[in-house]
RNA sequence: CGGGGCGUAGUAUAUCGGUAGUAUACAUGUUUUGGGAACAUGAGGGCCGAGUUCGAUUCUCGGCGCCCCGACCA
């Protein structure tokens, strides 16, 4: 893309009402736009960003066997009354609101009930299981308190992968399959070095539910880690006893605070009894589906790469989520330069290589360099007099200080698509 | 929801009970071009409502909104 023709514009001042890191950067780079607290629209840029995370949660939920729909925003109440989750004496952060032609409705804050009764129509017999699905969705949370930029907000992206089993044991196995796809998820975000698989409250089908917590100090929770086991335990189940059953030191352990990027949860026959989900078994006996649910919030996962992987010039995408791969700057407006950085930008284009071109005249060399910092895309190659009176182009990582002189050829080997 | 802070050009800020200033961004022109260039010119502003006052952006009250700490986060 040009960066001429797009809309957004980079501020060097950060927003007066901004504290947060994520959204600071994220705000000045162009990426996002705030409309309300806890409330943001993702800009070009920004949507880039959130569809490259989105694809790598896509290909490992497909990767262990999730099928994708989506479901709607707008949520039955009567489903929600027979798992006793409508009350708001009971769930608080509801957005509800009234259909015209009679009846209430509300802004789905997960989707555990609808699914459930969906498949209800779907499974009958035990041929029919085990299966899991998953959606990218947004969802609405009426927040007492929004913050942390896109960390905390009323209405964000989340992907919500539900498994389907007949019995604990099956279930058990497939959560195991899902932890390890987690994992790999945060090291394809390149987060995966800060992030824990982290022990915290289960329900009634598990001692546990497993939390994925990486260490931030923007984080709201705090987390307990050992280091050597490469787990933590998060605060609110952290005890003598909880030690003693996970066979954990005390003396090991580091507290830290933490975002949470991903919890997963067995929820047995919790919402299965409730809404009738059930299927016959080998022996004509009516059994109720064993179910888990497995989110991750895909903008906050956005939030939390900025505030982990950033300095005080801007954000460091990592390549797996980054906007561009590749960030061209044309150096002075002379005509040698803008037709080699043209070329460069349409070879790119044509070897499927996603680069953004700073092909914007009368800016100077500063300007485009901080931009370029800001914005924080991965390789940065520089055209000017001075790069091709040194043969060539100047390639440099954006986590890198320092960057070299290669030829076209070097810095397509570079960068071309594996 | 409890506590605290704040609301002035697109953005960031200053001053003042009496003509609202600066930076940046924007427009035009000239000169510039490897780390947020220079000069000149131009355009652009007091969240909403009520009260006090000769006069309110400033003081008072109410509303709306934003941020931070805490509580909450099924």
């Amino acid at each position: 893309m040009r960066q001429s023709k797009l809309f957004t514009k980079t501020k060097k001042e950060a927003p007066a009402d901004e504290i947060s890191k994520n959204a600071e950067l994220l705000t000045r780079g162009g990426f996002i736009h705030k409309e309300m607290a806890g409330v943001y629209s993702y800009l070009p840029l920004g949507l880039r960003v959130l569809e490259k995370i989105t694809e790598v949660v896509r290909e490992e939920m497909n990767a262990v066997g999730g099928q994708e729909l989506h479901m709607p925003a707008l949520q039955d109440k009567t489903i929600w009354e027979k798992t006793d989750r409508w009350d708001d004496a009971k769930v608080d952060n509801w957005f509800k609101t009234h259909i015209k032609a009679g009846g209430e409705t509300g802004l789905g804050i997960t989707h555990e009930e609808p699914l459930t009764a969906l498949m209800a129509e779907y499974v009958q017999s035990y041929k029919d299981l085990p299966f899991a699905v998953y959606q990218f969705q947004t969802k609405f949370r009426n927040e007492m308190r929004a913050k942390s930029g896109i960390m905390r907000g009323r209405e964000f992206l989340m992907k919500d992968l539900y498994s389907f089993s007949k019995n604990k044991d099956e279930h058990d196995a497939y959560y195991e399959e899902v932890k390890a796809a987690y994992k790999k998820i945060y090291n394809r975000l390149g987060i995966g070095h800060l992030t824990y698989v982290t022990f915290a409250s289960g329900g009634i089908f598990a001692p546990f539910s497993h939390e994925f917590q990486t260490i931030s100090p923007a984080g709201e929770d705090t987390i307990y880690v050992d280091e050597s086991k490469g787990i933590a335990i998060n605060k609110e189940v952290y005890n003598d006893q909880v030690l003693a059953d996970l066979g954990v030191e005390k003396s090991k352990l580091v507290e830290q605070r933490a975002v949470e990027v991903g919890n997963i949860f067995t929820l047995g026959t919790r919402f299965s009894e409730p809404l009738e989900l059930a299927y016959t078994d080998e022996e004509g006996k009516r059994q109720n589906v064993f179910m888990g649910s497995y989110g991750i919030g895909v903008s906050r996962l956005m939030g939390t790469i900025v505030e982990v992987l950033s300095d005080d010039r801007g954000i460091i995408w990592p390549d797996s989520v980054a906007p561009f791969k590749v960030h061209i700057l044309g150096l002075g407006d002379t005509e040698v330069v803008t037709r080699t950085a043209t070329e460069l930008y349409n070879e790119f284009t044509a070897q499927g290589i996603e680069a953004l071109y700073d092909d914007r005249q009368e800016v100077s060399a500063g300007e485009k360099f901080a931009d370029a910092d800001l914005v924080g895309i991965p390789f940065r190659v520089v055209v000017s007099e001075r790069s091709i009176k040194d043969g060539g182009y100047e390639v440099k990582k954006r986590s890198e200080e320092k960057g070299k002189i290669v030829s076209r050829a070097e810095l397509l080997e570079l960068l071309s698509v594996k």
